[in-house]
RNA sequence: GGGGCCGUAGCUCAGUGGUAGAGCAUCUGCCUUUUAAGCAGAGGGUCGUUGGUUCGAUCCCAACCGGCCUCACCA
């Protein structure tokens, strides 16, 4: 005979062991079996959700044909020979009636299509909060107005052998939802995203809206045409990004490889090969540090299209995010934390340089690196010989302007030095045609006109050679297949990174990027 | 990595230099339309870990492990 805790690890079983609340329920669980009810059965036929019933009932004319539910118990009210419970299903909730003489009379008869055994209500009295059960009955309305189904027949589908934290709520006399002893240490609800799915319900909300983010981009560029694709996520020699990638090692191979930092020079290659619009949604890695806004491994989309330039992508941004907005949230305004976001297009358009000199009152246009080196200084931005001319601006950028950048605004016209794979600005010198999309004081989407000169590109990813030999980490490598790639012949294209996790952050009214990230990064337990 | 705050029962939290308490959950009894169900009773904790100070530490100190916030770095 096998025990379910020859299953678990000494750690685990040890934990167990040692928690009355879980030897209990191990108890119940053997209690259930010897009586010939099996605790994990193969499945249950249901006729509706929750929120169906609730909403389809009617007073005048109760239906008399029964409802088959099924969901987990939240609350669980016992009164001698009857009881009330709450199960929740992936719709909502709705509260249970049991009688004993009712569900006895069903417990005498055939087992159900799935062989679900009825249970008797005595065995019912072994069922716990934090199990999952199959109910059948009629929908009927309390004495206290709550709409509910009569059991005549109730199922157990899964037997929970860990305790549940219990939250409590109540509706106040003003219609106010009050919640006693809410599940919110952060660890844990990070840790056992399980429990906070099944206990925070609204946090389920915010990752059906994260799907349908996705889900309507993805709708978005493939109605446009474009290709989705899948790229390495495993690579020779990373780049795309400014950033640390991780490492990882093939044993086969007996050579490191990167984690990707970026798609882009990948879908770049498949331009080249004579697709003409090719996107990819996935994840990048990036090894450096966690905050609210920064997990190590997050989602990017990535977009290329030839034959146009970042004014096109500008235009195509604004319809993509401002159509995502109103198929999520059902409008083009958003409410994050106590900002209005209004994505009606068309948005602010301002060069970075102008950004700068509008927020600081400092030209930079046009002066060196000391120089620049010299105003970040005055603006008590720190400094360091590793930094280019265009890691200053950028600096400068990210300190003094993106902060305050509330409503989508388009930065646009970088400095050349810090964007080594876009092309050159066709009338200012120096500068590149690119936009960063700001949003919420925070970076959104990256693009630009796509350096397609192999010459050129070769310079560029020289000059980052230096600043790496500068002590640059971040400083992109040489990529010599991406030059052989050009060198065939690279249309002119437009391409396009989005952060998905800072849209749906955005989009889902959360400070945290952690808040749309199911499992995020978070140091092993012990 | 720096700074601040935090870690006490399954969950949410009080608390004290003399080895701990509440609410919910759990268990027993009563209760066949309850709803933060109710009433009566009961059990449950090496107070994050390891050292130190002390006659004595959960409390004071240190280090470590985890977490949150913040700064730095970045997306």
């Amino acid at each position: 005979m096998s025990h379910p805790e020859e299953h678990l690890s000494d750690k685990e079983s040890f934990e167990l062991e040692q928690n009355d609340l879980v030897k209990r329920r191990f108890a119940e669980l053997e209690e259930l079996k010897k009586r010939g009810v099996n605790p994990y059965p193969y499945g249950f036929e249901v006729t509706g959700f929750s929120s169906e019933i609730l909403e389809s009932f009617n007073d005048e004319a109760p239906s008399s044909e029964p409802v088959s539910v099924a969901g987990r118990i939240m609350s669980l009210r016992r009164m001698g020979k009857a009881s009330f419970c709450h199960i929740q299903d992936s719709k909502g909730r709705i509260q249970i009636y049991l009688k004993k003489d009712d569900i006895e009379a069903a417990s005498g008869k055939e087992e159900t299509e799935a062989g679900n055994e009825w249970l008797k209500y005595d065995e019912f009295k072994l069922i716990d909060i934090g199990d999952i059960i199959g109910v059948v009955g009629k929908v009927f309305r309390t004495k206290m107005g709550e709409i509910s189904v009569h059991a005549s027949g109730v199922v157990l589908l899964s037997k929970s052998i860990r305790p549940l934290p219990i939250v409590k709520e109540r509706v106040d006399d003003h219609g106010n939802k009050i919640v006693f002893d809410p599940f919110s240490d952060k660890e844990l609800r990070y840790r056992q995203r399980y429990v906070d799915l099944v206990v925070n319900t609204e946090v389920r909300e915010v990752f059906a809206k994260r799907a349908n983010i996705v889900s309507s981009i993805r709708r978005f560029l493939d109605d446009k045409g474009y290709l989705e694709v899948e790229t390495p996520v495993l690579q020779p020699i990373y780049g795309g990004a400014a950033a640390r990638p991780f490492i990882t090692h093939h044993n086969a191979l007996d050579i490191d490889f990167y984690l990707r930092i970026s798609d882009e020079l990948y879908l770049k290659r498949l331009i080249v090969g004579g697709f003409e619009g090719v996107y990819e949604i996935g994840k990048d890695f990036r090894n450096e540090g966690m905050d609210r806004s920064h997990n190590p491994e997050f989602s990017m989309l990535e977009l290329y299209v030839s034959f146009k330039d970042y004014n096109w992508m500008m235009r195509l941004v604004e319809e993509l995010v401002n159509h995502t907005c109103i198929r999520v949230t059902g409008g083009s305004k958003v409410k994050v934390g106590d900002k209005e976001i209004d994505f009606t297009s068309p948005w602010k358009r301002v060069t970075m340089l102008d950004s700068i000199r509008e927020a600081t009152g400092e030209d930079v246009t046009g002066r060196s690196e000391q120089e620049v080196a010299q105003i970040a200084r005055r603006h008590q931005i720190e400094i360091d010989a590793s930094m280019g001319y265009g890691k200053i601006i950028d600096a400068l950028f990210s300190e003094l302007v993106e902060p305050g950048l509330i409503q989508p605004t388009f930065i646009t016209d970088y400095p050349v030095e810090m964007s080594p794979l876009a092309k050159r600005h066709r009338s200012k010198v120096g500068l590149v045609e690119r936009f960063e999309l700001i949003c919420n004081g925070h970076e959104l989407a990256n693009a630009f006109s796509e350096l397609n000169d192999p010459t050129d590109q070769r310079s560029r990813f020289e000059e980052q050679a230096r600043l790496r030999a500068r002590g640059d980490e971040e400083a992109m490598v040489i990529d010599d297949d991406y030059l052989r790639a050009l060198e065939y012949g690279m249309p002119p294209t437009a391409g396009l990174g989005i952060g998905i996790d800072r849209l749906s952050m955005i989009l889902t009214n959360q400070e945290s990027i952690r808040d749309v990230v199911f499992f995020p990064q978070v140091k092993p337990e012990k």
